[in-house]
DNA sequence: CATTTTCGTAGGAGCGCTTCCAAGGTGACC
DNA sequence: GGTCACCTTGGAAGCGCTCCTACGAAAATG
């Protein structure tokens, strides 16, 4: 272990104020001043007054830890996201997330502490979630370890998930929050749109078969294509980077070179294989119509710009944070909420 | 004020162990337990090994609170970033930083705070920064704003900057600690590479000049012209984005349409840039050269493929957080850490 | 006018932990 | 064998805060 570390702020200074002193400067008792501070409720508007000018003047703010101590509550909560690989590093999702719930937590006091959930170190995440550091966690639910998942939700923790995760049968669903997009519904829109725009043999780019919306957005692929009464084979996985959708285009094209149109589950996929696709010599959208999905920075910045399904991260992430407050309140779990998948039509299809 | 929350976790079940119960448990005192667990000095083996095993068999954690409270450390760091705006968001340096950070304290109990700067609430930043709630900083120095920055220095909380603030002016730099590349001399370096192939009329799409590595890039352009002997008379300015990148592309073309070389300083711009050059009939590289900056992820999959130089966000991140761990250990603050760019050689130029 | 209710306030306990201090036990050394 | 040093240990104080309880004064009630 390390050793006794220095202090943050210099205790040889006057140092950062306390309670104590607000209440001394404003001629109360400690009580009075900690009932001034937290809502003014019993309390006389003159000693609110001096309290509130007594607090500006030293510049006071509570010190966390004691009041956490008392109060069993932290006043933070967790951000719970897999570890930033490669993946995730070039993927604006967790940006859009980071944004979204800043905004739920706007006018809180609440803190948002990383947990960064590192593979084969369930465990620790798990114990750090249970023992009372945090309030309550949103877990960004993108990675491939559904053991997290399950824990999390025996952990009675109030938490809502980003994005469905894998564990969430039908059956668990009610013991479970969380936030996503109709994954399927994304997926059968999509397709619909290459179907109507005249593409008849359309193959598709999916996502992994782990992560929920890779699933989900070929299940809504495989409906679309059946209900049309297309064949469903062309289907190639990537793992939503860049570098597996340039792969993918490759290996699709090469199973089913008389695609007409392709369904790629992800944007960056999808910047992955346009690419390609002029490569090996198909105009898009003339050849090949393309459409990717999440429409988050890179749709619009390809070569053609993709037509995409919005996710709206941002949105899903502020629900989410907005959830979880509710539960701290003591609201009672709510279904899970989907929002509706939207198709911003650009040159690619 | 927001009314009683709920406690995170449920009262009425055993609840979470304390060192009293591990204590208990191991047949041994408080204090022999607590020295047991920070670090195990002044402790016989035997109590050693029943505190530990007492530990594992509860699930114990020490309560954060209650131990900041006495040792006056949070253990804790925050990581203070910008707003994440569109900007940051289709950004993958933030993403980085973390991922490099996130390594650093791999193996310490530290966690991370995120703490969103928002424009206009300074006061309340650093409110929260100097009165103990961490023991450190990491402060991602991407935004326009120096008056944080400023503060920061003033505050003598430990804490290390990622990118150069705009503040740090020589002489206040032996009191700030901050990790960065030498944007100059990258800026110098790509300049030089386009020269270098022969590009005579070199245009640059520059950052914002209220940026340290916009600043920088561009004045590592102009030494790079003017040692040519170049005009340096074809700046444009964007702000990182990808709407600016090919906003400024097509100022620029209209103003100079005979430059044969751009430096863009960053990928994204890159990306916005690109496309209107293809629209505006010039071929890359063959017509005009184009080298990138930051070598994040994008840079490989535009078209054609970017010539960029490396912005090693993770290891400064990395650096960042190990240098911060040494003051926090009590360290003197050491001189900025400079990486030296790289430049990665690809189609575009 | 006496009595109850209400209100604002102060004091004190105690949250879980670290750490100071004094006490006890052991071995080394004279 | 006695003294000293050293190591290990438990008790107790106290970090800054909230909240329970008690109390006096003011307001409302009979």
């Amino acid at each position: 272990m390390a050793d006794r570390l220095v202090r943050g702020v210099d205790a040889a200074r006057p140092g950062v104020p306390t309670l104590e002193q607000v209440a001394a400067k404003a001629g109360v008792s400690r009580s009075t001043a900690s009932r001034a501070i937290n809502g003014g409720l019993r309390v006389s508007p003159e000693a609110l007054l001096a309290v509130e000018a007594a607090v500006a003047d030293l510049g006071y703010s509570p010190n966390r830890a004691a009041r956490s101590l008392v109060t069993r509550r932290t006043d933070s909560i967790a951000l719970v996201v897999p570890e930033p690989d490669e993946r995730v590093l070039s993927d604006p999702f967790f940006a859009g997330t980071l944004n979204g719930l800043a905004s739920a937590l706007a006018d809180t006091e609440i803190q948002v502490v990383l947990v960064i959930a590192r593979p084969g170190q369930n465990e620790r995440t798990v114990r750090y979630l249970r023992n009372g550091h945090v309030d309550g966690a949103i877990v960004v639910s993108h990675h491939r370890d559904d053991t997290l998942d399950r824990a999390l939700v025996e952990l009675r923790l109030p938490s809502v998930f980003v994005g469905r995760p894998l564990s969430a049968t039908p059956e668990v669903d009610s013991r479970l929050q969380y936030v996503d997009t109709d994954n399927v519904q994304g997926g059968r829109m999509a397709t619909q749109h290459l179907l109507d725009r005249g593409c008849r043999r359309i193959g598709t780019i999916a996502g992994p078969e782990d992560m929920s919306a890779g699933i989900d957005r070929l299940i809504g692929w495989r409906q679309a294509m059946t209900a049309a009464g297309q064949r469903d084979d062309a289907v190639v996985h990537g793992d939503f980077t860049i570098v597996s959708g340039a792969e993918a285009a490759r290996r699709l094209l090469t199973e089913y070179p008389d695609v007409d149109g392709i369904f790629i589950a992800s944007d960056l996929m999808a910047a992955g294989a346009l690419p390609v696709l002029a490569e090996l010599g198909r105009e898009v959208p003339q050849d090949v119509a393309v459409v990717g999905y999440d429409n988050l920075g890179v749709a619009a910045s390809t070569q053609p710009p993709l037509t995409s399904v919005i996710q709206p991260v941002v949105a899903m992430a502020r629900a989410a944070g907005l959830r979880l407050l509710d539960q701290l309140q003591g609201a009672t779990p709510t279904p899970p909420l989907i929002f509706a998948p939207e198709l911003v039509v650009r040159a690619s299809a």
